[in-house]
DNA sequence: TATGAATGAGTTTTCATTCAT
DNA sequence: CATGAATGAAAACTCATTCAT
């Protein structure tokens, strides 16, 4: 919680109308004040919510992401086999960013073009997510389901790079393809790596 | 070529200057003056060698990539399996980012807070490269070393995805760890895959 | 109106800077920072009010020309005969531009400076002007008092030619002499010509 | 005389350059660059023959209009009365804009765009012009075929006023209409007056 | 809480002119 | 005489943030 406020309609306007307005006209055209009339409030009455625009963004994301981790923790805690959490997290990956495109822009393509300081702040917020893949990892690991001797960091890079790899094509491919339907084959060839067995 | 000049000493001094500014600044503090500091030359020279900002900053992606590619193509060249193609692939991948960490910093950090114009043909610059990994694909699939029902797209995202995603780590982990090392076990990874054979 | 706005006691305050600047410095002296000095706000108060510099310059021609226009509008109302229009007519273009000098020095030699753009507009704006003088011509033709076979827009272009040139003349002359003295000697000079009667 | 050199071939291509791509591309994009290109002589010649692009310009105008001038002075002298004085200068003014349709962009539309300085210098110019003017009327005068009580200051500001703006709305028209044509009936008007005699 | 008018710092690019060859 | 590569000063405009109401 960057401000102890927090909630509120308002708060929540606001964010919704950040991610339509990124979404839209791109990061370096959203202004606050575009945000702030899309929200159907003042310019200034986004500083009372957010201490500044950066702030927004992180609340952003932390709130969208948040979501999107515990929905994803949810859906693996169903699971029995290592193997199939690692399927349900793929297709939750895909499934989630499918059903809000606006999002997926922003987090994809847009959130990228912000300078160092704010990606660092994602990357904490993402630290949960990589650490659900690890406790996958591990729990794999440790059933003999997945290679033994296994580098979980090695592994969690694989994971999460080709799966915001592929992501990110199918945004820039303006999402022609079907995306959950690559879950089955992603997670296989994760799972068997490209040898012929 | 956007201008018919290019090439000459003053045009590489150019470029060297701003992968060293923008490593060291960061990309929205690397002003063209600068830049033109740091190559010796007046504000005024830099639009004699390029058509703008955006010009010198595709031309600098171009040359430094066309450069990477190449060396890494006729690494290529010299392997005889599919397998050893990819991991000769890996290792010139982190081999050339880990000796000009000013570039790496830049690719992998920087030159992704352009704007999506920008960005759009840095992606073009990159399909040449994306190329040779499905030709590696390809000779694999053939040989039968390689999956033969594998879906080239799933499994080039992967690759990029993960030689990408951990270059960033390197990077943003202030290369403290040896990526060079990482060549092997991620080729293994990438060929063999989670699971426990 | 360019934008909603408009009107404001620092739309005027601006207008008025920049006829004084501008009148000071000269068009191409004339910075929009200098301007905003002169009307006591910030750079981008400006732009609250204006779309750019050009619309600022345009606003501030159909500002004051409006003015000037209506205010001899009214007074040849007050005439009788079209050859006691012309007179009035003549007498308060050379009154009105008597009385500010600064906007005498901006509309005869710094308004002229610019570009072929704003000087269409800026023609727009006099065409209101023009008509006025068409219209005392046509009142002349039908009365009698004037040549019927007068051509009215050759005989407009003489008017305005001559007020023009006059006006100029006595601006470069930095306003050595009494402009609306020569009013009467025009206006009769207009009325009958070189020749000797 | 400018500088000592003057003449040459290159000298009247330059002169001939700059009228072309003033008319072409208008006053502020007539880059020095672009002048020495369609002269087909190197930027830094123009300096060989002109102290600076000012100094460029007026050597243009005063080239151009001392042929324009001497050639209706020549007209002129032909004539016995200054009633087919004044014609004969109507005439040729309207005849030599006619003919020379670049030349008249440049000198009604495009040179005025310069700054005060250069405008006083071509004001200078346009003396010699103005005093050919005077002395037809002086000649009418001491006639009698002219008012004997004229003021030649203003009459010659009625003429010149008239003929300028004549031309300036032929060349802003595109010169759709017969300016020649024009002289017959500006004379009259000029002789005669507005008055119906 | 909410408003929105006002602020003002900060950067790319052009182009007349020079001068070493 | 001729070249043309190099110079470097100069200005409009945007937009995150504030604060009086």
């Amino acid at each position: 919680m960057t401000k102890g406020k927090k909630r509120g309609p308002k708060y929540d306007k606001i964010i919704d109308a950040a991610v339509k307005v990124i979404a839209e006209h791109g990061y370096h055209q959203a202004q606050v004040s575009k945000i702030a009339k899309a929200a159907g409030v003042a310019d200034g009455t986004i500083y009372l919510y957010f201490k500044n625009k950066e702030d927004l963004l992180i609340s952003l994301f932390q709130k969208k992401m948040g979501s999107f981790i515990e929905k994803t923790e949810m859906e693996i805690l169903l699971q029995k086999s290592p193997d199939e959490m690692l399927l349900s997290l793929i297709q939750m990956h895909f499934k989630q960013l499918s059903e809000d495109y606006d999002l997926a822009i922003v987090t994809q393509l847009e959130l990228r073009q912000t300078n160092k300081q704010l990606r660092a702040k994602i990357g904490d917020v993402l630290k949960r997510y990589l650490a659900l893949v690890d406790s996958i990892l591990q729990k794999g690991k440790e059933s003999s389901v997945f290679d033994e001797s296994l580098d979980i960091r090695l592994a969690r890079q694989m994971i999460f790079g080709t799966l915001d790899e592929t992501v990110t094509n199918w945004v820039m491919n303006d999402h022609k393809f079907d995306l959950v339907a690559l879950a089955k084959p992603i997670h296989r060839l994760l799972i068997n790596g490209l040898s012929n067995k």
